[in-house]
RNA sequence: GCUGGCGUAGCUCAACGGGUAGAGCAGCUGAUUUGUAAUCAGCAGGUUGCGGGUUCGAGUCCCAUCGCCAGCUCCA
């Protein structure tokens, strides 16, 4: 159909939407409509050619959608459903569906005790000692990893006067999205919503020498933002949160080798967690950029090319940048398919021009700094998220928050049961015996569902022998071999020395 | 924030067209002393998110509000 005939078409039937989604048609492009019975639909298709090649369907969601994904646009209401040639594979469909909702780290959270999120705080998640566990777990470990990588830890304050954000060009973006507080004389404050501000606030302390670069800030505080109550989603998206923030200052001509090493750095993460990235991008420049084209066009180059020597495929994110810089984007789905940015790294075009920033060059002359926004979890909190998923709550054995559990088999190993664990406790394992009057059977069901890795059965032959019978969570099941307590506890110290994700043969 | 849906015990869910809120699991108590994924019995547990209204009577109907879920928008 020509675009005029399908203009009069639609326009007759008073469908004005697809009358004015005709110009969003790119000239060339065929115009096709679909019919069924009454129903006449602008579609570049295929539509199916009868409908009894559809088995079985199902209507799953409807949600509001704007006109053109613009919020100043009405809302039309989108209706989502899923169909398949039979009944037996919708089922399969919906029972996998179900599946993965049984991983969603909302669930997970609230059956393994990690965290809780309660409407006295929407967005902000309350950690439970287990979910602290976790959550200290994975900044120990980044942390662990500075000195190899020459990061500095710092901190800087949870309130701030606005002066800092102004200077930074985040207040006049992001004001409603900042909890502001009022001061002495009326003066404003605000609650942090990223470290970046106070890392160049930093810097600009004293007078650096080229020799000092790189110099790279790191951070973990808390962060807070409004962010809108209709986008916060359990830990994915938060109000209140923590990333593995830090931010590179260095000469110009170290951008480079400071990119490679934060995907030498990223890969090593996610190698002791057992993941990997499969989705990375490039987000460039977007609407209401600071800074100059040719700044942003070279840092962009750089970050592709570094992708390209990191050995990842690599996709454009067009115009979803931040506004001070071009950014990586590491994403990882949920158990929905949603992806999620975790690790991002980013060159800062803006930054160091506003905030005056120089350190004194070779020449000795004043020089303006590079500087690189970078994060391997990400945040905390959505970090947490993903890998719930990812894991179903089965942590490698240095990250899991009850890594082992005493087992007595009856009343009378109580106390060889519990010497047991102080053993264990006391060589910093992580340790729970579990004293009831239960039986054997009872209690390993519940430990596995609880997802500890290790059981340690004791009973008369232990107890005798001084030993202990491990149950691996995800070894061998059913005890065979009683093992030396000191050994085993040996081997699980080296372990969780050497964070190794599979400690049992 | 917007559109739609949903809020009943700690969790998962019942309760006909308005008629005294129930069960399983978890919890507590007792019995049981147990060898690799659920021992038995008893007890306790709710201002049905919060606040109004309609009605003789509201978990159920209406209004408002808070929160959650999905999508949209946003994401420093």
């Amino acid at each position: 159909m020509t675009r005029e005939a399908a203009r009069e078409f639609f326009g007759n039937l008073g469908e004005e939407l697809k009358v004015s989604r005709l110009d969003d048609i790119p000239d060339g492009e065929e115009i096709s409509i679909f019919s069924h019975g009454q129903f006449d639909d602008l579609c570049r298709g295929p539509h199916v050619q009868r409908t009894d090649q559809i088995g079985a369907f199902k209507l799953t969601e409807s949600a509001g959608a704007y006109w053109r994904g613009d919020e100043s646009n009405p809302m039309l209401q989108r209706i989502y459903g899923t169909a398949f040639s039979s009944k037996q594979e919708l089922e399969a469909h919906l029972a996998q569906l179900e599946e993965a909702r049984q991983r969603d780290h909302r669930r997970v959270g609230v059956d393994l005790e990690l965290f809780h999120i309660d409407p006295i705080s929407p967005g902000s998640p309350f950690y439970l000692p287990k979910g602290m566990v976790v959550y200290n777990g994975l900044i120990d470990f980044i942390r662990s990893l500075y000195p190899k990588y020459g990061y500095a830890e710092v901190m800087t304050p949870q309130i701030l006067r606005t002066d800092l954000f102004k200077t930074s060009g985040h207040y006049e973006l992001f004001k409603d999205d900042m909890f502001i507080l009022e001061g002495d004389d009326g003066e404003e404050l605000a609650v942090k919503p990223m470290n970046c501000p106070g890392h160049c606030h930093l810097f600009s302390l004293r007078k650096h020498s080229y020799r000092e670069l790189p110099i790279r800030y790191a951070e973990f505080s808390r962060l807070h933002r409004n962010e809108r109550s209709g986008t916060l989603t359990g830990l994915s998206r938060v109000r209140s949160m923590a990333q593995d923030d830090a931010h590179i200052f260095c000469q110009p001509d170290q951008v480079e080798a400071e990119l490679d090493s934060f995907f030498e750095m990223t890969r090593e993460v996610w190698e002791a967690l057992g993941i990997d990235c499969t989705e990375m991008s490039v987000a460039t420049r977007p609407d209401g950029f600071v800074g100059e084209v040719e700044d942003w066009d070279r840092a962009t180059e750089q970050l592709l090319g570094a992708i390209e020597r990191a050995g990842y495929p690599r996709q454009t994110k067009l115009g979803e940048g931040a506004f001070y810089g071009p950014k990586v984007e590491c994403d990882f789905r949920d158990v929905m398919g949603r992806p999620w940015t975790l690790a991002t790294v980013q060159i800062d075009v803006s930054m160091p021009a506003r905030f005056g920033l120089r350190y004194v060059g070779q020449d000795d002359q004043p020089h303006q700094p590079a500087m690189i926004h970078r994060a391997i979890l990400g945040s905390l909190e959505r970090f947490m998220a993903l890998y719930i998923e990812m894991t179903a709550g089965d942590f490698p054995f240095w990250l899991v928050p009850v890594q082992a559990i005493v087992l007595p088999i009856g009343e009378r190993h109580l106390d060889y049961a519990q010497r047991l664990a102080a053993r264990f406790g006391a060589a910093g394992i992580r340790v729970e015996c579990d004293d009831r009057s239960e039986k054997l059977g009872f209690k390993i069901r519940e430990a596995e569902l609880k997802k500890i890795p290790l059981m340690l059965v004791v009973g008369d032959q232990e107890q005798e022998n001084k030993t202990v019978m491990p149950r691996w969570r995800h070894g061998k099941k059913g005890g065979d071999e009683a093992i030396e307590v000191d050994a085993l506890i040996a081997s699980l110290v080296e372990g969780i020395r050497e964070r190794r994700i599979q400690m049992q043969r």
